[in-house]
DNA sequence: ATCATAACGCTTTTT
DNA sequence: GCGTTATGAT
């Protein structure tokens, strides 16, 4: 009996004394930290210490084990033990029990970018034994499964990755030879019904029967391309990202030696950000986390906000119903935000009804009321956002402190006009990306070409660039003797001579032929690098692209292609072409923001998750844009649609900014829309809007009143540094007409703002009235608020200039222009 | 084969 | 309003 009471003061002061590890931690935080055992959710709100908590869950595993979770007690433990543990001597060899090695934990996450913070941070953590870690997304873990175990399911394992642009492209050539008309079946359609038929884990053959039986001919038209969509990967040896997780179930399924050999090899499971996960990827995490069942899953139900591409927020949502003894911890003190800040993005959440219900507080105080500006055009809203980061950079802000968040990527452009024109440094993260650009196609095609003859795709895209006389008719002929035959394009072209259709043309063909069996052997036996700039220069490809500023812009890409990878050699212990184009293809993600450089940050809302800034402007809070018109009159489209305004809220530290436009231009046509129905539902406490601004409510069906929809806001006073509407115009002319690097070169131009290329000069001339102040650098200033200072530096922008002054131990930015009137020379 | 013009049709996006 | 794409002309 003594020894059941000495079993459990033991066991206390175990769990006491591995506490003290994580005492910087909230109760909760720490909670879930400790507890390691069986499945666990965790409801981490926005900027609850989510990352943080898992990391030191991780740390707590390692070094602890399940000590602080368990009940088991040495035999050999005595009395002095526990008074060890009490005092704070006891090491890890009393207070662990059975710590986990490195490599048995596995933590997924969706993104490369939250995958390499997660391993940067368990690094800090850890140090090098934090390396064997599985770290990982999805995809990434299941490309290092399949290349293991793939051939086991009939594939071969040098298989190749292809991306999304990829499996359009060959969705393009079947529906064509299928006949069926673009307009009524977009590839992109098609290739979502198959996505969902895989999520379902319905193989081409599956989907057909049940199409079959269903009458529905738009679903036997999807079959079809399946079918065939899924021969042409085969027969490429190719599989798509779909295909990743798919056949990675599909292996772990029907294999049950290695299901088990998994199952017993990952001791404890973590996965990131899951309310993001599909169906499939439930399965998947089922699957390699049923061995211990311990599977920790953390997420916040209210930041779903990827349905579109297959997202149940069901799987968080009965977690607790698929994990029987499932624990649940939420995290609802906030780190990042305001009350004010928190408040709003709390009342407009709570009208959701499929939620677990959280409350997010903070102790960081008060702050201030989130404000409504109500613009009269976009251009209106764009130049009220510029004032408002002039203002703040006055203030010592700095450009990357504020962010424009927004629901389309179209919407970026007029405020990019507006940022032009003031001459504020930003950068839009998102749109066109890395490798989509042309030329990185081109040549990472020239890559997997290389690397695997019997990619026809990527092939196809080569052939003929730069141009070598191959035209569509020869193509044509060798792809239907290839399809005959049964084999490959390269196979054929290497052997055109035999062919007496391609008489013609076989000298053309086997000089491409020669091409590629010469870079192959270029391949083998150089350095990847090297390699690379041979690939360039033997192809032609650099020849043929010229010397224009588009063909320079593209170059850079090229380049920087090149320094990715020189990256890649330099971190893979044996680089090699094949290692480089897996983690081409599921590295996509190249343009992140640098956090060196001082931009404001452009971009949707979406591509926001998960940061945070301290000024966050929301522009176009308009209903038909936000909520988008498609998700009006759907009730869970509305719902997505609220959670993605609830991660915008949630973004903003200090201050926060929304804006809607009485009129705007939406797709070349002029349209007035009501203030978006989230900022109604925001009490008066929680935001600031001009007098007289209508509220205007909606019946249950999602329908407007009948309110006129210009009656919001009577009339609202104009401060001269608006702007005005003509003068905008003409503004907006000049800027086009000196070109800004040139519109036409858009696409390869990395939409980043440049400083005026002459060299920063230390005088501030006045370039117009009104006359800025001419100062030098190591000027004396009074400032009405700083007080006396020292010009440090300054760096002129179109007709201002950003100002650096040192105001006793503070260094403050300032814009000369709006700084200007309050401060004087001495 | 390559350029010019017209017509269309548009969320959100990671891997 | 803009970018992509299909079609026809040179």
């Amino acid at each position: 009996m003594d020894r059941e009471d000495f079993k459990k003061r033991f066991i206390k002061a175990r769990r006491a004394a591995i506490e003290t590890d994580f005492s910087r931690l909230n109760d909760m935080q720490r909670e879930a930290v400790l507890t390691t055992e069986g499945p666990l959710l965790l409801l981490a709100g926005a900027g609850s210490g989510k990352t943080t908590v898992l990391i030191n869950r991780i740390v707590n595993l390692i070094r602890y084990g399940r000590g602080s979770d368990c009940d088991f007690v040495p035999d050999w433990a005595e009395e002095s033990d526990i008074e060890a543990m009490e005092s704070g001597r006891a090491g890890a060899d009393l207070l662990g029990v059975e710590p986990c090695e490195p490599w048995r934990i596995l933590a997924i996450t969706f993104t490369n970018k939250a995958a390499d913070e997660l391993k940067a941070r368990l690094l800090t953590a850890l140090g090098e034994e934090s390396q064997d870690i599985w770290a990982m997304t999805f995809h990434s873990c299941c490309v290092r499964i399949l290349r293991r175990h793939i051939d086991l399911i009939g594939y071969d394992k040098s298989f190749t990755i292809y991306d999304s642009s990829d499996s359009q492209a060959v969705m393009k050539r079947v529906a064509k030879e299928l006949e069926l008309d673009e307009k009524m079946f977009p590839p992109k359609l098609i290739l979502s019904a198959i996505s969902r038929a895989k999520d379902e884990m319905l193989s081409p053959e599956d989907f057909a029967a049940a199409a079959e039986k269903s009458f529905d001919s738009k679903q036997r038209h999807y079959a079809r391309c399946y079918v065939e969509y899924e021969k042409r990967l085969k027969a490429a040896n190719a599989v798509d990202f779909d295909d990743l997780i798919f056949l990675t179930v599909r292996l772990l399924s029907e294999n049950r030696e290695v299901r088990e050999y998994y199952q017993r090899f990952f001791r404890y499971v973590l996965v990131d950000e899951y309310q993001d996960t599909s169906i499939l990827q439930y399965k998947l995490v089922s699957l390699l986390a049923g061995g211990c069942n311990n599977l920790c899953v953390v997420g916040d139900d209210d930041q779903s906000i990827y349905k579109f591409r297959g997202a149940t927020i069901e799987n968080i949502l009965s977690f607790e119903k698929s994990y029987p003894g499932a624990r649940t911890i939420k995290l609802e003190q906030n780190y990042r935000s305001t009350a004010h800040i928190l408040g709003a993005a709390n009342a407009v959440i709570r009208n959701n009804l499929g939620r677990k219900g959280k409350e997010l507080w903070t102790n960081a105080g008060d702050g201030e009321r989130p404000k409504l500006y109500v613009a009269m055009n976009e251009d209106d809203e764009a130049q009220f956002v510029a004032n408002r980061i002039l203002e703040a950079v006055s203030g010592g802000m700095n450009f990357r402190d504020c962010a424009v968040l927004y629901r389309m990527n179209a919407q970026s452009n007029r405020l990019e006009y507006a940022f032009k024109r003031q001459g504020i440094p930003y950068k839009v993260v998102g749109g066109m990306r890395f490798f989509d650009r042309a030329e990185i196609k081109d040549i990472t095609s020239y890559l997997a070409a290389v690397h695997n003859p019997d990619d026809d795709l990527r092939l196809l895209r080569i052939i003929n660039n730069p141009p070598r006389g191959i035209g569509a008719a020869t193509i044509e002929t060798v792809r239907s003797i290839a399809s005959v035959e049964g084999r490959s394009l390269s196979s054929v072209i290497a052997n055109a001579d035999r062919y007496p259709e391609l008489k013609t043309p076989s000298k053309k063909l086997l000089k491409f032929a020669a091409l590629m069996d010469e870079l192959r052997e270029s391949a083998e036996k150089m350095p990847l690098d090297d390699f690379y700039d041979e690939l360039l220069n033997k192809s032609g490809y650099l020849e043929s692209l010229g010397t224009n500023d588009e063909a320079l812009a593209r170059i850079d890409n090229l380049k920087e292609l090149k320094s990715n990878i020189i990256a890649y050699m330099e971190s893979a212990e044996t680089p090699t072409l094949a290692g480089f184009l897996d983690e081409i293809a599921l590295y996509t993600d190249l343009d992140s923001v640098e956090s060196g450089d001082n931009n404001v940050i452009m971009m949707t809302m979406h591509a926001a998750k998960g940061l945070e800034f301290p000024y966050v402007f929301i522009v176009g809070m308009e209903d038909g844009i936000f909520p988008s018109l498609r998700s009006i009159g759907d009730s869970e489209e509305m719902e997505e649609e609220r959670r993605l305004c609830y991660v915008a809220l949630t973004r903003a530290k200090e201050k926060l900014f929304l804006i809607a436009a009485k009129q705007r231009m939406i797709f070349g046509k002029t349209s007035s829309n009501m203030i978006s129905r989230f900022v109604d539902e925001i009490p008066e406490e929680h935001i600031e809007k001009p007098e007289n601004t209508y509220s205007h409510r909606y019946s249950a069906w999602d329908e407007p009143d009948d309110e006129p929809s210009y009656s919001w806001q009577r009339r609202e006073k104009r401060t001269p540094d608006e702007g005005t509407y003509s003068w905008q115009r003409r503004e907006r002319r000049t800027d086009e007409s000196v070109g800004y690097g040139g519109w036409s070169a858009r696409k390869t131009e990395v939409r980043q703002y440049k400083k005026p290329v002459e060299a920063p000069k230390k005088t501030v001339e006045t370039p117009k009235a009104p006359a800025l102040m001419a100062l030098e650098v190591g000027d004396r200033v009074k400032h009405k608020a700083f007080g006396e200072g020292t010009v440090l530096a300054i760096t002129p922008m179109p007709g201002d200039a950003l100002v650096s002054v040192q105001f006793g131990d503070k260094e403050k930015k300032l814009m000369l222009k709006t700084a200007g009137s309050f401060m004087t020379k001495i």
